[in-house]
DNA sequence: GTCTATATATTGATAGAC
DNA sequence: GTCTATCAATATATAGAC
């Protein structure tokens, strides 16, 4: 993108207009998430807030981008154990609690997706290296822990992390339809299925948010 | 619905739209799949089409009922374990390995039920009602076979159930990402990780459609 | 029952002024 | 950078003839 006029301006309401938008579709979900009404929720027209994203696909995709951001952060703070590797248990039942609080981000992701699956479309190779990068990333995770001795050794690190990201979309996917069921509960559940397990079970009842470790260890980005 | 004019000839007609719909929406998937196409697909016009179903929405919705019940007969005849119980994970792996064959079906369900997953949508109730009834079917065969030997005792069966449904939709979403990815190995491989089990593990290589019992057992409708 | 023609409603995108 | 005004593309639904 060619750099005019203030740039650093740009890029810092840029980030205000990502923000805010984060925020109303976390409330109001995908349909009413036209850019209309995003535009005004951020007070500015139409055109206005095209003039930074230049579509509405590439707008969604920041907006999911910055999400993971955000999730990355909030890893970062609850899911090492003492230093050591990532605890992939305790990770995304922590990320899949915070989803409660957000149904209309849930909404999104739930919905751009299933559009997004269609090869042609703008946003597919977002999600396509999205599943991707994080099924690595928890592949990884898995083998650690499986050499650190908290996951059993004989388990198929790649298959299994396909399986935990699967079954945290189709938990999701349910929970729009039937807010009842706990999906930080059934996920702490199949992690107890896996035989040798050290923190997920102790994730079992309130959603605390005590932060265990507030060091500054390295950031997981998936 | 007013019964005038020739009431079978009706009903057949509108089964037969509904066979050529699922044929059609298997193969160009969900975009493409709109009422115009759809009907001129059958050889009817937009209206004519609307004529039998009343909606887009009504007409998808009877596009996956129909689905279910050729995939309930399906499991019929691959998943009981001579007259016993119906073994659960033979049945949603093969079901699973069937999809395969039919993107577009995958792709209308996940679009479909992801809109739909909005409270005042046309078709949300319908797909509240499925998940719960596949959930308590899920759950009672899952019990079943707990007294059978056939699945460990000390498993929750609702939960696992829940679990269950949820990843088989995670790995259709993933799926239409990654095609590579066999759905019906990693579903086995989850049902391989439950610990005991009978009939998921020699459930592996091929996708034989072998008839292993022709008997004409109870219709597992869900 | 089925068709043609049209109404209606949305929405994302663009042109061009300030 | 931002706005007003407008375009253009769908797609569903309906009116009314045959």
């Amino acid at each position: 993108m060619a750099r005019r006029g203030s740039y650093a301006k740009g890029i810092a309401k840029r980030e205000e207009i990502l923000n805010t938008a984060l925020a109303i579709v976390a409330r109001v979900g995908y349909s009413r998430a036209t850019v209309r009404e995003l535009a005004q929720a951020v007070g500015l027209s139409q055109t206005g807030l095209l003039h930074y994203f230049g579509t509405k696909e590439q707008l969604f995709i920041e907006i999911l981008r910055r999400r993971d951001e955000v999730d990355g952060q909030v890893l970062d703070g609850v899911a090492t154990t003492g230093g050591g590797p990532l605890d992939l248990a305790k990770a995304v039942t922590a990320l899949q609690r915070r989803n409660t609080q957000v149904p209309g981000l849930v909404q999104l992701y739930s919905r751009f997706s299933s559009e997004a699956a269609e090869p042609g479309h703008p946003a597919h190779d977002f999600f396509r290296d999205r599943y991707r990068s994080i099924t690595s990333g928890g592949a990884s995770a898995i083998s650690e822990q499986q050499q650190d001795g908290t996951l059993p050794a004989d388990l198929d690190a790649e298959r299994l992390a396909v399986i935990v990201f699967a079954l945290i979309d189709g938990l999701q996917s349910r929970w729009m339809y039937d807010s009842e069921i706990d999906m930080a509960d059934h996920l702490a559940y199949f992690w107890s299925l896996l035989g040798k397990r050290e923190a997920a079970a102790e994730d079992e009842g309130e959603q605390g948010t005590r932060p265990t470790a507030p060091a500054q260890p390295p950031s997981h980005t998936w």
